[in-house]
DNA sequence: TTTAAATTTGTAATAATTACAATTAGATTT
DNA sequence: AAATCTAATTGTAATTATTACAAATTTAAA
């Protein structure tokens, strides 16, 4: 699908910027910061404000067409991938890795149950990554 | 155990002020905020400085007396509970709750046999809180 | 008591994020 | 096609959270 349709299917009304920035989300996996995608698409688009991708990562995740990661305390991250899945941040080299979701099915009937209206799920981890510890022998 | 014995425990060298903090974290469950601390130790400690409330925060960390929560994107929060349990924000009024964890021994193997040795695990939800949905009606 | 080391403090710097008004672009109407 | 309206984008300034760091204070040791 185009991205053009793609953000359709979200409800999010497409311009240039908006399909830049959502063609990065989807090409590039590594949950990048916004500080990152801005730096990533000035080139293309050399009249780009920090402040719309933070307008447009905003609208995305009120739209669902994305994620907001707050497992770096050093800044937000962003997701393309909307699915349940894990992340993993590597304590050496800042990256974030996708790792399978546990399954959440009874859990959220449970907090349900007691009364807690679930509407995002965080699977957070934090350690040494494979490539850090190969590297610290 | 006096909170003097249990910084000790930690290995934390006590002071007036890390008494005055980690008693705050142990008695008020609330998930507190940097700024929340220093406001609240502020009467107590008329000398107290934010920095302090940092570094101390930080050391606590660092020894494993204290956890830090990623979960709110506006700001660090902390918890003296350093058992594993779930946190759950709700987006209206911005509290944290403690909910039961999910038990994670098995992905934890099976994430240290590919290589990601996991050090911290968040589980973290977000949505409305019971009495949040309870004022909605 | 003197000295040394660690802790605390206050200020200044940095970095992330938000507010907001002005500009620009896109769509609609005439 | 020109004029009008609306929405999106931009740039700047303000705000907020956090860190850096040197000076002052406290605590422990000699």
């Amino acid at each position: 699908m185009k991205t053009y349709d793609y953000l359709l299917s979200y409800g999010v009304k497409p311009s240039v910027q908006r399909i830049a920035i959502m063609d990065y989300l989807l090409e590039h996996r590594t949950h990048p910061s916004i500080e990152d995608i801005y730096l990533a698409l000035c080139d293309d688009i050399p009249t780009l404000s920090k402040t719309t991708v933070y307008n447009t990562l905003k609208l995305f995740v009120e739209h669902g067409a994305a994620q907001m990661l707050t497992i770096d305390e050093r800044n937000v991250n962003y997701d393309g991938d909307v699915s349940l899945h894990a992340h993993f941040l590597c304590k050496k080299c800042n990256k974030i890795y996708d790792l399978p979701a546990a399954q959440e099915e009874e859990r959220m009937e449970q907090f349900n149950m007691n009364g807690f209206a679930v509407q995002e799920i965080h699977q957070y981890y934090k350690g040494i990554c494979p490539s850090c510890a190969a590297e610290e022998e």
